[in-house]
DNA sequence: CGGTCTGCTATGCAGTCTGCCCAGTGAACA
DNA sequence: TGTTCACTGGGCAGACTGCATAGCAGACCG
């Protein structure tokens, strides 16, 4: 659970440049080769790095408009929601939430009229009572995880 | 801008096992492998695919409590409050929205007591005049982009 | 103190993949 | 009709991976 230096060095190594093999980065950090492999065996089956997946950008596929919807849900209704939003293609992310709203969900869209269409095919559900949207002028800060990792892992040294 | 099929489903196959090699990749979608190749490329270079950045759990690495927060900012305040946030590695996304608040930000932490260190070093900022938090209960829809590559490349069929 | 474990280093080997190249083909287009 | 583009299928040298081995240093424990 707690990483150490060395394996936030390899996951800042491997953000910045994905398509680096093993043993390029055993090099870069000065450690032998099967050490990369067993951090990164290890980073893997603890779930620290679940994977590799592409990083897909909405905006080049035509879905320039990112909004965000907090839902209020009808009492029981949660799990009809859920399901409902999940085969919606455009709802990329849903969470239920604590405070004002129940659930707060991340939307794509080709427009802001299109979003319209999203919108209204997301509410346009029984168990919704209502929904208020904020569209994303501006990303000022793109998703990021380094300096979480960079945290983390500068509380323990590497010690061969 | 426009991904076909084929580029559909080669996104589909990174995601599901993004250790896969080119080759591999096209012995399954049943092209030849420099097909792969220049998808690929292609893919990248128009920004569709950003790169395959190792995907970090924040829980992980011990970071289990997600929350959302609210912003308002103070007129002017806006590039100020934006580089300050930057500078706060719980904040993992920022984005400047229209509707109710101004900011729409992603904060992680250890703990729920220590949601609100995190909270009160991103509002102990002089340009932001109130913060509303929302804890996140549950990840209903981690977030996710193959429905909408499918829906994107379902418009037009791979034509060798 | 000596035994045991764990993690790292260093090295080797066979199999596989990558990056790059080329020639040929079929479809779309001017 | 001629040109362009994307895809196919093949070949080649070099590099990498997965796997295995052995030695070494530090931590832990009876």
């Amino acid at each position: 659970m707690a990483i150490d230096r060395l394996d936030g060095r390899l996951i800042e190594l491997l953000a910045e440049e994905p398509r680096i093999g093993v043993l390029e980065a055993s090099r870069r950090l000065g450690v032998a080769r099967g050490t990369v492999q067993a951090r990164l065996d290890r980073l893997q089956a603890q779930g620290v790095i679940r994977g590799f997946g592409p990083d897909v950008d909405p905006a080049a596929l035509g879905y320039p408009v990112t909004a965000f919807a907090t839902l209020e849900i009808k009492q029981g209704q949660g799990g009809d929601v859920r399901a409902h939003l999940a085969t919606v293609p455009e709802v990329l992310e849903l969470h239920t939430t604590t405070g004002r709203g129940d659930m707060l969900c991340r939307l794509v869209a080709r427009s802001n009229a299109d979003l319209q269409r999203v919108i209204d095919r997301v509410v346009g559900f029984d168990g919704i009572v209502r929904a208020s949207t904020a569209i994303v002028m501006e990303n000022a800060v793109p998703l990021r995880i380094i300096p979480l990792v960079q945290q983390a892992s500068s509380q323990t040294p590497y010690r061969p």
